[in-house]
DNA sequence: TCGACACTTCCAAAGTTGTTGAAATATCGT
DNA sequence: ACGATATTTCAACAACTTTGGAAGTGTCGA
């Protein structure tokens, strides 16, 4: 992952819409669902919609995939994963103690009904 | 967390430089960096920088402290594991097997060496 | 082959963001 | 108190992003 990869994920992200498909979309994993039902689902013009899941597939954060006329789309979160890992690469210069949030941050995110994060206390 | 919360912090790693000021300080946790040094490390004007300091602090990914006449930031890097969890909430909605990649994502990030894995329960 | 459908591409208007330099604020050392 | 230093605020401007309608491409079923 570089630094251009990683800015084309968070430039993603940071439209509401465009954040509304990623989380529908990791919802319906790993079914994934079709153009015209996101556009349907988050009421988004259709040509506005497919810039936006343009934008996503380029940047790696969807997978598309041709079904007769219809697109499916699925969330790629695997680049998640790198994602987080470029952000805290090299953290706290190897201070020891310093990288208490990082290994939080790596290791303690539970997801899909194993558990749940928020706990924000340094305690 | 909430969408806009999260929104906030992706528009912040969406720019270049405010991508570049959050990986410095996470290598430079737990110390942090007063703002001309960071101006200096990415070769940013002071009123620009100035400008990208304070939407990154209002957005809670940065914490500041007054030093004298300095200002010290450092990265806030448990919001990332709030944001993290954000987004995979209710993921793959209980399908057997949809999770494999969420699961890496909340499990599988090596980061500074060490590992100490926090789970939590659900909420 | 045709018409209907699913989706994309093109285009121009509207809105948002980032940059700059100059001025303001606040703290320090003398 | 004064000048130097660290940082922020302000306003103007250029650059970029998002939107929606209309037209285009390709697939389906009869």
């Amino acid at each position: 992952m570089d630094e251009k990869a990683a800015l084309a994920v968070f430039e993603c992200l940071s439209s509401g819409v465009r954040l509304g498909v990623f989380r529908l979309l990791v919802k319906a994993e790993p079914v994934g669902i079709v153009a015209g039902d996101i556009a349907a689902a988050l009421d988004v013009a259709p040509s506005s919609l497919s810039f936006h899941l343009r934008t996503m597939t380029q940047a790696g954060l969807l997978r598309v995939e041709q079904e007769g006329r219809f697109l499916r789309y699925r969330a790629n979160l695997a680049l998640m994963t790198e994602v987080v890992g470029f952000l805290t690469e090299n953290c706290c210069s190897g201070v020891s103690g310093g990288c208490r949030d990082a290994d939080l941050l790596s290791g303690g995110i539970p997801a899909c009904g194993s558990s749940n994060p928020v706990r924000e206390s340094k305690a």
